[in-house]
DNA sequence: CCACCAATCAAACGGTTGTTTGGTTCTCAC
DNA sequence: GTGAGAACCAAACAACCGTTTGATTGGTGG
């Protein structure tokens, strides 16, 4: 780790920005060398090819949301705290590698078969790790009975537009934003009369 | 209207089609013209250029959403009411035009600038019409005083993320998933105790 | 000082791209 | 039955695409 990154995490970098900026297919090889001052060919010795680049980005993106998010999953928290926390953590993550989370979230179907399956296998399991909180709160009465599916998808669509908005610069943090978010889904935005 | 569909609608629904299955920039004029059976020349009796063909496509999108929602807004119904129907109202247009709806949310980056601006104004007036309702129902005390501008991106995100999941061979209906997120995001999760 | 190796260049490859031009076919109104 | 216009073809255009090959550079360990 440290301060130091070599030419090919430099690769990666300009690679997720331009990719995220202007999409996988109208960014051309020549785009990304240009940024990295070399020619095209040349950035075949880093890697494989066009879409074996695009593969490792995604793949990135998806490890990195899953390590965060799997410790509160697995913790003895009672799930409406865990829910909270995922909400919240899945926020801030997609704030802090915008780039990669962005083509993550959009370049599914530039890939081939089958390195769309195993992207798509990573993602299954990311989703089965939300369901098993609602489940789980559910089941232990904590949670009211929804329609799992539907919700988890509710949140999942909520959290992960935030790439598509979230500015650095704007008036909230993304802790902030997750907080508001976790509050919304668990209490709703309905004011209650006093009983 | 009535069952009669020149065969420039044709092409927009076939370019529709693959814009959204495939992204705009990897979908040639040959793919299209293969779809419709003529050379890819002859495309250009129809439009004037393939961007301008992908502007038009937005346009028809953006438009159809708005003239949905619109009325909603604009009636004399409680705030949390609008709220419920807007919502559904969303999610059922996304459902019933997932093609139009993708390529709309998808291919911003896609256009060049003066064409983008202006799908842009035409985004921000919706979420204009989104906050429109929010504000309204914190102001008479129906919603708790949320972050109207968060709470609104949270709405988006969700309902537009539909287009990603839904199936009409899915378990449950549009309407229903919209009257199921309607609920989540007036009442939230959380069950609550007697008293 | 030599040998190695990573990093890069230079040049070419076959293929595809969006678009233009000028001509052809067909249908239908008058 | 002739003129008009819509629908489409055939062919070409320059530009760019991702990738491969073999040579070259510069630095570093022995």
């Amino acid at each position: 780790m440290g301060n130091e990154t070599t030419r090919r995490e430099e690769l990666l970098v300009v690679a997720a920005r331009l990719f995220s900026r202007k999409g996988y297919h109208a960014t051309s090889m020549q785009d990304i060398a240009d940024e990295l001052n070399i020619l095209r060919g040349s950035l075949y010795h880093y890697i494989e090819s066009k879409e074996g680049l695009l593969y490792e980005l995604m793949e990135l993106g998806i490890q990195t949301l899953m390590e965060r998010v799997r410790p509160i999953v697995e913790s003895d928290l009672p799930p409406d705290e865990k829910l909270a926390r995922l909400i919240q953590q899945h926020t801030v993550t997609i704030a802090s590698y915008p780039d990669f989370m962005a083509v993550f979230l959009h370049e599914l179907k530039s890939l081939s078969p089958p390195r769309r399956e195993r992207i798509l296998a990573y993602r299954q399991e990311y989703d089965h790790l939300v369901r098993r909180i609602l489940v789980e709160g559910v089941e232990c009465g904590v949670f009211r009975p929804v329609d799992v599916r539907v919700v988890s998808f509710a949140l999942l669509g909520m959290v992960n537009w935030v790439y598509q908005w979230y500015s650095p610069d704007g008036p909230r943090s993304a802790e902030e934003i997750g907080a508001i978010f976790a509050n919304v889904v668990l209490q709703g935005v309905l004011e209650r009369p006093e009983k």
